[in-house]
DNA sequence: CTGAAAGCGCTTACAG
DNA sequence: CTGAAAGCGCTTACAG
């Protein structure tokens, strides 16, 4: 057996020797641009496919083409890597989209969005990656200037208020699916509610919690209560054992995420109560985890992939040049299961 | 409103003409090679970090310089992208040590095995990436063959055995921790276990399977069962159904992953048995799901983004051209937990 | 329609 | 120790 040597590309000049022409005309003849004859174009490509050439990116690269690399940072906070899938499956939906058109993803994590923003500038300088997607938007978010500044094409998943970059998102952000899951709950019977967040700083978390409140609000429910989480399901569990133990405890719990909600149902569980008949819950994005539970729970969004493959797509037509001010997403809405039921059911019957 | 301009940013012939140098002096001051009087080195530095110089990947790939990318290729099947969370967790680990050396990580989902070693194939002729981490080996995998023609820098997750590459794994694979986990079970006075696997086709599942049927034949259990699962949580809970509405049902089923062990653990629920009194649970490669459900599951492994640290060190020290063919990872052990118990231990007290 | 030439940003032998 | 020059693989004005 042979060693196993890097064998070294053919290049454009070896398709020039070869073909009789000037590496120009190779060029030209790859490139589809005019500036060869066909038949001379025929022949070029031909050489070319028979030596198995790729163009080189980098030195593509160097003539301010983009190197075919999408870049999307995961801006912290760190603990929750690894426990939470969302923007894992966020990117998994990009990826396929992206892929399909030769662009390479790459996936980062940054501790926060100040890290994340330094992270732009390096790939900027470094010209590492054609274009970012951003996700999860704060309140004066610094990535939002940063890029601004840099003059980097990036898609952010939020609302049509990002000023000139372009955006995927929901036309009222989550508020229309929060306002109607508690029309839902209310509708069931439910006076005592409960909406255990996401941290205060994301701008969607806020959205929901605004909408909880209003929604509660307009049907003048007996107890409405917005506890803030951190998205850890161990700081559900404890939330949860509080918000269950104190009298007039709630009849309806939702949950920011599916690991909170999974949390939430194991201490309701362990506490003795039924679900739904002592409590009922409701959890928001879920990776299908939610759906092996017993009871399975209710949720508001599952296909969160697909939603990357928005992105991606939104991506893919920025890449090529097109106008790409905005997209709207499918609105989502509550997908009701056996974890939701009317309050007190099992006793009244 | 101006449309957001890309500075250009400067150059090793911008910081030569500031400085009054050579390009070569630059680059020789800058790349910490000897060819430059020390003050001309300080000198020269000092103005390029004042003029915010970052080296041009794509200039430096031209002459045969990596490209500060790591490649890493999940290998299907699809329908576990963004619900089985273990590559993730992988990658997570790796990236956060590649990228405090400045490497970026490409993820890459593939079909199948033969996907991925196309997907190196196409990196290696495009220069994507300079080394690619290769984890959850098949029999025969394509994916060797393909890397050892390349000669791409690769680090293989796995055993050994692979070649030429060099690789990071368990001395014996998972079968010193299978067989100790089937010895626990054993000495808790379990009779009757059952192992739910992955497919068949991964080398890692047959160690385990293998392990796993050795010791319950040393041990001359009553009853030992394999069920070949998919990885997936709802045929997981179809099989745990099968497996408990039988006569003589397992006390005790190992699950393969924590989704699967999940799904088990809420069928137990649902047939109105008790976990661990009528089965005790075991589970594999947890991502802290299972600390929260009720009762908490015990797992045999759970460090995975560690283990995914692990793969960046010797992923660097393969790019840095120091000597690396193997490195063992810390063994791991059954750590026990309120899903495990004497069977039938609350009808018997 | 075609070819010779310069250039992208960096590196590296090669003379001084 | 230093500088002028060639080159990595490709692209793109610019003459013919």
């Amino acid at each position: 057996v042979e060693p196993p040597e890097r064998r070294r590309p053919p290049t454009v000049a070896d398709i020039a020797r070869r073909a009789g022409v000037s590496t120009a005309a190779v060029s030209y003849a790859l490139s589809g641009r005019p500036g060869v004859a066909a038949h001379t174009r025929r022949r070029i490509r031909a050489v070319a496919e028979e030596m198995g050439w790729v163009p080189h990116p980098a030195a593509r690269a160097l003539h301010g083409h983009g190197v075919g690399v999408v870049g999307f940072v995961v801006a912290g906070p760190e603990r929750l890597f690894g426990v939470d899938t969302y923007h894992f499956r966020l990117a998994s939906g990009m990826m396929r989209e992206l892929s399909a058109h030769s662009y390479d993803v790459v996936l980062h994590e940054a501790a926060g969005v100040h890290e994340a923003a330094a992270l732009y500038r390096r790939w900027h300088a470094e010209r590492r990656v054609d274009a970012v997607f951003l996700s999860t938007l704060r309140y004066d978010d610094p990535r939002i200037e940063v890029l601004n500044e840099l003059g980097m094409p990036a898609v952010v998943y939020s609302g049509p208020d990002v000023g000139d970059l372009a955006w995927i998102g929901h036309r009222k952000s989550d508020r229309p699916a929060m306002a109607e899951t508690v029309d839902y709950l209310v509708g069931l019977g439910h006076g005592r509610l409960a909406y255990v967040s996401g941290p205060l700083d994301m701008r969607y978390v806020t959205d929901r919690v605004d909408a909880f409140t209003r929604a509660c609000r307009s049907h003048a429910v007996e107890q409405s209560t917005v506890v803030t989480g951190d998205d850890r399901g161990d700081q559900a569990a404890r939330i949860t054992r509080r918000l269950l133990s104190r009298p007039g405890r709630p009849t309806a719990v939702i949950y920011n995420n599916d690991i909170m909600a999974l949390a939430g149902l194991a201490v309701t569980t362990e506490l003795g109560l039924d679900v739904p008949d002592d409590l009922s819950i409701v959890s928001w994005e879920d990776s299908s985890l939610l759906r092996l539970t017993h009871p399975p729970v209710a949720t508001v969004s599952r296909e969160v992939a697909s939603r990357g493959g928005r992105a991606g797509q939104a991506l893919l037509a920025l890449l090529a040049g097109e106008p790409m001010k905005g997209a709207l997403l499918d609105p989502v809405w509550l997908l009701p299961d056996r974890s939701v039921g009317r309050p007190g059911a099992r006793s009244a019957s």
